[in-house]
DNA sequence: GCCAACGTTGGC
DNA sequence: GCCAACGTTGGC
């Protein structure tokens, strides 16, 4: 599976800090059905990025998974938010992948537009109650949204 | 800021 | 193994 979408708090970590630093570890994923995602992940997939708690959350641009999944650092430190007591060096329980910044899109594609197109009908993007931090993109969604990006 | 939906935890 | 309680996510 080629392509992704990764959300994001644009408040904590948007877009837009990603092409500042360029490169970024994904760290803080904390659920084993996303976690088992980014494991499936491989060097040069394509990601769309979302801003979720926003007036207008939706897809707002693109990176690149430029190393594959490795264990978080975060899950060992005690001063992290992200810290879990429950997973130990010789077994980590939790992952991260690295990311590049690729585009920001001229034209946002927002939740309300994703929610009218048939190619994200089955998508668990649009479900109600939907928690999933890290899903999977088909090509013909990813297709739909890079031509109405513009 | 509210709260529905969901995943996780822990008592039993 | 059930399920109530709790914490978190994310649209609104």
């Amino acid at each position: 599976m080629p392509y992704w979408l990764m959300k994001t708090e644009p408040d904590a970590f948007s877009l837009q800090d990603l092409q500042r630093r360029g490169q970024e570890p994904w760290d803080g994923i904390r659920n084993y059905q996303a976690r088992n995602f980014l494991r499936s992940m491989q060097t040069g997939d394509e990601v769309f990025i979302y801003h979720s708690r926003v007036p207008v959350p939706g897809i707002v641009g693109t990176a690149e998974v430029v190393c594959a999944a490795y264990p978080d650092p975060t899950q060992f430190d005690p001063q992290s938010k992200y810290y879990d007591p429950a997973s130990h060096p010789d077994r980590p329980r939790w992952d991260l992948v690295e990311v590049a910044y690729r585009r920001t899109f001229a034209h946002g594609i927002a939740l309300d537009i994703l929610r009218t197109v048939p190619e994200f009908s089955a998508s668990q993007l649009i479900r109600k109650g939907n928690r999933l931090s890290i899903l999977p993109i088909t090509s013909s969604q990813w297709q739909y949204v890079l031509q109405c990006a513009g």
